[in-house]
DNA sequence: TGTACATCAGTGAACGCGCGTTCACTGATGTAC
DNA sequence: TGTACATCAGTGAACGCGCGTTCACTGATGTAC
């Protein structure tokens, strides 16, 4: 661990260290979870840079972790809406499940992330879990038009499929277990299978 | 807010600080939230002692915080066995819905308790969702026995509505909103809908 | 082409603060003889 | 009944630490004339 002196980004691309500074910051809600584990100084230990060089992206430690969760929000609604696509030629029920892998996958893999993006109070009414509910509603009306019948009215049903799924993910951050990829997506099957009622084969 | 002095215990009573500080450190909990509501020192001056007091009762910051919430694990699964017992001749389908409402009301009227309980990473495998998710199973059970049909096996119908019941109440405390209970109890209604098949009448 | 100046990326040192913890203590109440 | 001492509940002052934030700064790169 050479104390190695960083060289600075050339005239112009201060915006840069921005991104820097997100990834350092990133790195360490990986590694400790938490919205504590974002100090100023830790970041920019973290970064190799001065804290004081900081405020020049963030206005202070609250401004640095809302960028932080802004930034995790769009990575999390990345990957479901990647997992949509990659699957938009399948079975619609694989298709939700597609999403909801990608989800739990996501939020599984980093939960110190999951947490702070619902911890955080001063982001009330973010758009992140409404977004998700939409995109599992979606799927779930492909379902209904392609012949599956829903034990519950669509919104409902999406309502519901969310907040069980957060429910199995944020139980395993709590106690961490091995094997919680499979066994989370175990309990999504037993979930789908009580909303959707299998009526007509694809 | 008189700087009323402390009148200390007599003699022989010295444990009696040791249920004021925990209440002091309740309090905190309750209206800050989180494990680090819970300072030494915010904890000494919620309950009108000098810091160095507290140690005669717990060896450090992490003891003081283990101690509170095992208090609080016993309250919630004490508010469950009362609402059992309150029950004790009523169709079991009710029984289950009144341990799962009192389950609901305690988390949401408590939310910064909750948290904790199950943020504190030194109390992996901590007892209190192991007892939850028996205390449902059994529940289960005797609706099973009164002639109702349940979509799953009774240790994974349980699971599943620990888990989503969870999930439900945590989204609530990362989104406050009006009506929070109501919307909980409709919520569990949908989710026994789902797990339960009524076959028998009562 | 030279030069004065503006703009940029980033820093070092200092501030005041609240924290967890320690330690020697104070003063009241009990106990042994 | 008196007295020396042990035990108890609880404290005040100090420690070192890491924190967020500020401020005047350094030095490189661009721009105006």
């Amino acid at each position: 661990m050479t104390e190695q002196a960083r060289t600075r980004n050339p005239w112009g691309r201060g915006d840069r260290l921005r991104a820097e500074i997100l990834d350092a910051a990133s790195g360490l809600v990986d590694r400790l979870g938490g919205a504590d584990a974002i100090t100023i100084r830790g970041v920019a230990r973290a970064a190799g840079i001065a804290p004081a060089s900081i405020y020049q992206h963030f206005a202070d430690r609250t401004a640095l972790i809302s960028g932080l969760v802004e930034h995790d929000s769009k990575r999390l609604l990345a990957v479901m809406a990647l997992a949509d696509d990659a699957t938009a030629d399948s079975d619609p029920g694989d298709r939700l499940r597609a999403q909801l892998t990608a989800y739990a996958k996501f939020v599984l893999e980093n939960p110190g992330h999951y947490r702070l993006m619902l911890t955080l109070q001063e982001h009330r009414r973010q758009v992140s879990s409404r977004a998700v509910v939409n995109s599992i509603a979606a799927a779930l009306e492909r379902c209904q038009q392609a012949g599956w019948k829903l034990r519950l009215p669509v919104d409902r049903a999406a309502v519901m499929i969310f907040v069980a799924a957060h429910g199995c993910v944020a139980l395993f951050h709590a106690e961490p277990e091995a094997g919680e990829l499979k066994r989370a997506l175990v309990f999504l099957d037993e979930l789908l299978g009580l909303v959707l009622e299998r009526n007509s084969r694809a």
